[in-house]
DNA sequence: CGAGGATTTGATGTGTATCAAACGCGGTGG
DNA sequence: CCACCGCGTTTGATACACATCAAATCCTCG
């Protein structure tokens, strides 16, 4: 039986769990171990399965349909996972930032095109590794199981968004998000860097290039953000946003 | 530590696994213990730990915000997973069908309301019976977990739909969708039983009535589909509808 | 400095929501 | 048994939000 894998599963520890722990060995980064919420014995473990790998900007990890080898723990970077339908219509079906887990699923093969957004660094694990990490923890395994009910519970949000959302709406819920995300990782404050360009957050929100762009300068034109560069965005009225996306 | 739970894992068995294990000693139907392929102990510990219930038509099994203390096995009838926005948008995360699992999610309180469609017979797991299981049985969180990603996996398959797909392309989707569960439930052929209101569906995908309407008329006239009462759809056209829904 | 691509801004069209009304059907009471 | 009522569904007319098409601007990099 294999080992049961995730597609843009977000690992992304707790800052409070870790304190106590040192960085991977090979990347130097305090990841999926980290997040797990393992034994000292279940980190080195893992941490000796590691690998490291650098990818170029838009370096290709890997391809829809083609068979999954490995899972992935971004350390620096971004990535982008893109699903693409036989007429060309495009979905980013989401992003991986530092700390997050990637390249897993219930399928044997990856189901979307995964792509580096600028340099990025990855930690990577063999498939067969992490099954046998599986076997011989099986503290790992509940751990991911929550994990990936987390993972769940923010599909449904995102469903939540595109469906019934406008544009505006899911702009504002996605900056908060990133801005959450960022945080988590470590890089608090309300100025935010976009590791994407438009068209991958058109992609990801539903919209096109236009729309977002146009959503962008609405929104500061209402003063609730600054658009200081094309890549970056500063949050000036959190709240403004917050009201706006539960609206 | 809490066990992880789920909103709306599907555990439909696969029809194979299902052959040679009993049904429940409760419900007298073969549910989460068939599907997650577990031994003759595991099965035997799980049914023990599961009993009965029946809701009625529009009976409320769960609300949103509600501490969870259950999760469920659907053995007939159906239910309906319902999010409501502060501003009164609603959207249906799901609908439950005889032999999915329901009620769990990563979060301590449910995540959506939980409805019955018609008269419903529920099997009913504590949460603390399922957690001393999980212990007892590492085996049975791998299958959870594995049960997750695809959940997860379908969940990516249906944000395509609401980001980039048009109305009929997700009404064909929907439809699709339903059948293939509804096979896998033991009821193939092309007959298929809307356990749902317009509404829901229109909620489920994104849509007012009045376009969920006007998608069915339109799967009609191109002879797609016939709709021999207002919930009930027989495909004629199987390739047809996979045809709009891959564009 | 110039070229190419990404982003923004502008003008127009269309698909779906919205508003409104008719229809069908099941249930109830006469 | 039939008439009536209420609700869900279907059908129709209209409005508008966002996509589409087109062009200007900005930014990056050679």
């Amino acid at each position: 039986m294999s080992w049961p894998p995730f597609d843009n599963l977000c690992l992304t520890p707790p800052p409070e769990a870790a304190a106590p722990l040192g960085p991977c060995l090979h990347c130097q980064v305090r990841h999926l171990s980290v997040c797990a919420v393992l034994s000292h014995e279940e980190i080195n473990a893992l941490d000796t399965a590691a690998s490291l790998q650098v990818l170029a900007p838009g370096a290709v990890l890997a391809r829809q349909g083609e068979q999954r080898r490995h899972v992935f723990t971004v350390t620096r970077g971004a990535l982008r996972l893109v699903r693409l339908s036989a007429d060309g219509r495009r979905q980013v079906a989401g992003f991986a930032l530092p700390g997050d887990f990637v390249g897993l699923s219930g399928a044997a093969a990856h189901q979307n095109d995964i792509e580096a957004l600028g340099e990025t660094e990855l930690c990577r694990f063999g498939l067969d590794a992490m099954q046998r990490l599986g076997e011989q923890f099986p503290h790992l395994r509940g751990k991911l199981l929550e994990r990936a009910c987390d993972e769940l519970d923010s599909a449904h949000e995102r469903m939540m968004s595109l469906a019934r959302m406008n544009p505006t709406e899911r702009m504002a819920d996605f900056l908060l998000t990133l801005a959450a995300r960022q945080a988590r990782a470590g890089m608090p404050g309300p100025s935010l860097v976009l590791p994407m360009p438009r068209a991958d957050i058109a992609d990801h929100l539903g919209l096109t290039v236009e729309t977002v762009s146009r959503c962008l300068t609405a929104l500061r034109t209402r003063g609730l953000i600054a658009l200081p560069g094309t890549y970056r965005v500063d949050i000036l009225d959190r709240r403004g946003l917050e009201t706006l996306k539960a609206a």
